[in-house]
DNA sequence: TGTACATCAGTGAACGCGCGTTCACTGATGTAC
DNA sequence: TGTACATCAGTGAACGCGCGTTCACTGATGTAC
């Protein structure tokens, strides 16, 4: 990341997310961003095209750090029920202590103009426990991926509002993934 | 329903759903739904105390169709695997020729306003289908029926994408949930 | 039957507000000679 | 070492726009006497 060399880049999505954190994706607007990274309004544009590409900027750094644990978690262990835990399980307890998750995995979706990008994320997730489904001899692996990252996001949703494990719908997932 | 008694209100429910259906829900704004329905921007305030109260009322009026027809199939049959599905189906069939689906499913999560409104829905469907999943012996019917009801609304949203009914998706939910 | 009044859906101009975006400008830092 | 110029992050006032909402008003319909 770059955030090293522009740091008023990083304090601006820093102060997104936190917005983000507390209330919707709609409280993330130029004027409450710029005032809680301390900057003019005027600098916002100095580092992003407009708003969209700081939604889309905003999504990635979001998912960055996600990404990097489970590509770990993945390589790792050969596919199958353990590694599909696992990386689950990476991805919601890493949801738990990140900021802004309800926007990140909700608000943004009827953003139009980074939904493409929202879709393609999801999409890699699915591609990647697809070959999890596949070693449990699901009939259709990459069926059942999609509709399991559905279900990780559900709980990952249901945990931010509980503010913890939730350990009955964790259970209910292996259960219903784990044939 | 009081469309009959209340035409207006009718045509301006009407119109918000077909605007979101080609759309997201800010196409549905009050300049926008009183174009379309042929009456002045006044009249909307006639009919509705604010646009929280017509969001609420467009998300009411979407799922009282399908509230009927999932009722009927719940009655029809005994708790199950059979009456999972048959309800599941009923209510994807539905979405595929309804209005406003992705409105519906997405846009309308965001909305503060009536996120309890939204939340309770859900709650509702899962509720419903406990019953189910426990007589399919599931250890924990409730959190089950919550990720089930995920999967499908997953399915909707890619039903709607595609245009038609897609049996991959179809079967890997019967097959996820049906142990 | 005719007159007076009440009701109420509908009208449309006007409002204040916050939004995303622009732009001429500042000031610090780096580079050339 | 000193001077001139280029670069570039940052500034903040100003913009036009569309939003949700208000309100004094219209006109048709129903009711009372």
């Amino acid at each position: 990341m770059a955030d090293d060399a522009h740091p008023t880049r990083a304090a601006l999505l820093s102060a997104g997310l936190a917005l983000a954190e507390s209330g919707s994706l709609a409280a993330t607007s130029v004027d409450h961003v710029t005032r809680a990274a301390g900057v003019s309004k005027g600098t916002f544009y100095v580092h992003f095209a407009d708003r969209a590409a700081y939604l889309a900027a905003l999504h990635r750094a979001f998912y960055a750090e996600i990404g990097v644990r489970i590509e770990e978690v993945l390589r790792a262990h050969p596919p199958g029920a353990d590694r599909l835990r696992a990386a689950a399980s990476t991805y919601l307890d890493t949801c738990l202590g990140a900021r802004g998750v309800k926007a990140m995995l909700l608000d943004i979706r009827s953003e139009p103009a980074i939904a493409d990008q929202v879709r393609g994320n999801a999409a890699g997730f699915a591609a990647a426990t697809g070959a999890d489904f596949a070693a449990l001899g699901a009939p259709r692996p990459q069926a059942a991926a999609r509709l399991f990252v559905a279900m990780v996001q559900e709980v990952a949703l249901a945990e931010l509002q509980s503010g913890g494990v939730d350990d009955d719908l964790r259970a209910a997932l292996w259960h219903l993934a784990d044939h």
